[in-house]
Parts: C-alpha cells; sequence; structure tokens
DNA sequence: CCAGGCTCCTTACGCTGTACGGGTCACTCC
DNA sequence: GGAGTGACCCGTACAGCGTAAGGAGCCTGG
C-alpha cells in the first residue's frame, strides 16, 4: 500500500547527505547519539538503507572527518601573512582557524585520533601546512619533526587531560578533592592557592584559548630557533 | 549440583584482581577485548559478578588507568637528576621513563584520553613533576602553563594523527596514494623524495622515539627561555 | 541456632552494528 | 513496447554489548 511517491521529496539519499547529516546529528546530540539507526531517523531512512551510501560505519567517522577537515580547509583559505616574509604568523593563523573550526565540532576530536587512514582534504591541509614551512626557509627534515611535533595542534586541537564532563560541578569537585589532599600533595595545593585568588578560584581557572596559544608559541620558538640554528 | 568447593580455590575476586586481570586482557587482545563477559570468563567468574568490586565499566577503565599510572609512578621513583641543579634532566627523565611504560600497554593512552575525572595516582604523578618545576625555579603560574603545554606528553604518550593499524602494509598504501598524487601535493611529495633515498623509503621513516623526543626538547627549551626570561 | 549480609549466578532487556533476502523503481536495449 | 538490469531501500534476524532484577549458597555475629 502507502504510494511511495515520498520518494523524490526525499530527494535520494547520497553519501554527501549522509555525512552531512551525520555531522549536524554529532553536533546536535552528540557523539554517542550518532548509530546507524538514529542517523537513519534523522534522514527519515530506515538504517540498513545506509549501507547502500557508505561501507559500514567506520566509513560514516571517515567520512565526518572528511567533512570537518573540508570545513577548515575552506576556513583557512587565504588567511594569515604571506609565508616567505613571516612563517610563524602565517602557521599561527591557519592553525588558530583551525581550532576556530572545531570548537564548533567538540566530538571531533575524538574521531579524528581514532583515524587510521588519512583522506584526500587531510592530506591537503598538512601539505599546505607544510608549504608554509618550506617557504620560511625549513629544510624537508626539520618540517617534517616540526610536523610531529605539532601533532593535533596542527588540526587545531589538543586533548585535556581528565577535563571534566561538567564543568561546572567538575572544577569544585576535583578542588574539593585536592584541598582535603593538600598535605600529600604539596605543589598542587600550592598553584591552586596561588592562583585561586587572581581568578575566579575553581579549576575552572584553566582558559583552554589562552593555554592553546601558549603551547603553540612554545612550539613555533621553538622551531624557529632551531631553524637559525640551521 | 555441583559441589562448589572450589571458591577458595579461585582465591576470591577483589577489585585489585579484576583490574589487573583488565590490564593483562586488554594487554594480551587489544582494548576491544576487554568486555565485561570476556574479562569475567578471564577471571572463570559470570559477568554479573564483577559488579560487586566494580561500579559499571566505566570505573573498570578508570581502575586500570590507575593500575598503568601506577606503574609509572613506581617505575619514576628516584630516577633523573636532582632537579633543583637540572629540571630539564629531572623532567626528562621522568616523562621518557613514562613512556616506556605505556610502551608496554599501547592501548592505554585511548583509554586515558576517555578519562574525565582525575584518581590519586595521576595526582600524585602530577604533584611530583609540579615539583620538579618548582625545584627549578618556575613561579605557579608559568608551571601550570608548562604542564598544560606538556598535555598527555607528561605522561610519556602522544596519539599520532592517522598512524595505520597495521604499520607493515599501512605505510606502503599511504605511500601509494601519495606518489599518484604528487602533482597536487607537491610539498609532501617533496618530502617524501626527500626522505626516501636517505631511510627504507616507506613512511616507517617515522622513528617515533626520536620524534618524541625531538618535540619534547622543543618544548623543554621553550619553557627554560620563558623562565630565564622571568 | 539462625539472621543477615557478602558473593556469586541466572535470566532478561534494550541497545548496538550489520548479514541476508527480498521488493520496487527508473532506466536501457532489443 | 516489453523485458531485463541495476540502483535503491526495507524487514527481519543475529550475535554481542552493558547492566537491571532477583535468587541461591556460604560466612559471620548475636
Amino acid at each position: 500500500m502507502a504510494p511511495r511517491t515520498d520518494l523524490a521529496a526525499r530527494s535520494a539519499l547520497t553519501r554527501r547527505r549522509v555525512l552531512l547529516a551525520a555531522v549536524d546529528l554529532a553536533d546536535r546530540e552528540g557523539l554517542a547519539a550518532l548509530t546507524m539507526r538514529r542517523l537513519a531517523q534523522e534522514l527519515e531512512v530506515e538504517a540498513m538503507s545506509l549501507y547502500h551510501h557508505v561501507a559500514n560505519k567506520e566509513a560514516v567517522l571517515d567520512g565526518v572527518v572528511e567533512v570537518v577537515v573540508g570545513e577548515i580547509v575552506t576556513a583557512v583559505a587565504g588567511v594569515g601573512p604571506d609565508p616567505a616574509e613571516d612563517w610563524q604568523g602565517a602557521l599561527r593563523a591557519r592553525i588558530l582557524t583551525a581550532r576556530q573550526v572545531l570548537l564548533r565540532h567538540p566530538w571531533a576530536p575524538e574521531v579524528i585520533e581514532t583515524r587510521t587512514a588519512m583522506n584526500a582534504e587531510i592530506v591537503g591541509y598538512f601539505d599546505g601546512l607544510l608549504g608554509i614551512l618550506r617557504a620560511g626557509g625549513f629544510s624537508y627534515d626539520l618540517a617534517h619533526h616540526g610536523m610531529h611535533a605539532l601533532g593535533s595542534r596542527a588540526l587545531g586541537f589538543t586533548r585535556e587531560l581528565f577535563s571534566p564532563a561538567d564543568p561546572e560541578t567538575g572544577g569544585a569537585e576535583a578542588m574539593a578533592t585536592l584541598e582535603q589532599l593538600a598535605g600529600t600533595y604539596p605543589h598542587l595545593a600550592g598553584m591552586l592557592a596561588d592562583t585561586a585568588h587572581q581568578d575566579d578560584g575553581v579549576l575552572g581557572w584553566c582558559d583552554d584559548q589562552a593555554e592553546f596559544e601558549f603551547a603553540l608559541d612554545l612550539l613555533l620558538d621553538g622551531l624557529d630557533r632551531r631553524l637559525a640554528r640551521g
């Protein structure tokens, strides 16, 4: 029964549409909600229908990374100074732009880190970064080391260790366990006491953006010295 | 039926025994094999019995991190020079020792990065690192930035982006896709050509240990300059 | 002696990814 | 024009996951 004239209305599934829906779903409801059934539901389709456009769930995850990195590639196009004159500035601008994109997809780092193969978008992005270093006078060897040293930071993210799921109560919680153990952890207690009065007090004192830039500049400076050293 | 005199023989389940078995299982068969049923089977027990010693699977994962970091804490005890005289050497020695421990548990980084709360072992380890920086003359503020900059490297690991599951064929595979796209990715192609003749050729040219130390020294040097700068 | 509480087991539920076997459409080619 | 062909989608089913609920045997304290 049920005349399926709605086929056109649903405008036909494509790999692209599946992947965009997956990104959208993860953005709205988190990575855990990204299941094949839920994704299919989002596209008003049955789960098994997805398998005609993607090989399996891994392929979906590969695909969403492709989409997100595509966003990055688009966003970084043309930003920053001329690398031949200021490679540090050029690299810095690109990486901070990439970070802005990833802040819109907080689930993406977790997915990216579980990928084992590159895709065209990623390779292209890295090739661009490498081009900046080369324009700045880097040897292939030093550039290679530099890219490794940047690691995931090159894509604009670093995974914070033990960041509480709920920053609201998480900070206070960590604070409490720390205070009651101040005797056994003198240095942490000291650091806490030192920074407590200059900020709001809880572990929310860590400014992600500032820490990211601090570490990035540390690395860029270090690379610059290696470059000057020859 | 089945007289259960074997209770003593199985020497009674404890939280500790569960966690050690979990670490052992992950070491032997990988993280994917670490399921509640499989773990129970390892301990010659039914899955639900585990829940009398651990709250749930998350608690198991918290626990294995605790065990692994415990190994690290034991391993780093007393290694390296006196931090008051050589904080860089002291920090370096500790971190490289931690790395050795984690190389024995290749699945651990993935678990560690998904934890949201600290445990006593971790806090203790970090307090020790902080102590080294303080002995080296760091302000609490700079030490804090430094710890963030080190990130997971402080525990001896960094997650490589897109490292192939099978390094054997993975490198050659990446190589192949790269070669055929040399035109569109000139810098990567150039780097490949440059390094190909000085090593075995495939992407196995990346020496993890060397890259880790390069980046670590970059950061330590950078911190030293910030320290000297005041 | 026996009540209570650990420990452990059995069963079952809802969820996951996905293999398999269709059914229905748009199109192509004789 | 009618038959075939392939793309697309669905329904059902299975094995495996984490874990809630309840029951059985043993150890210990009153």
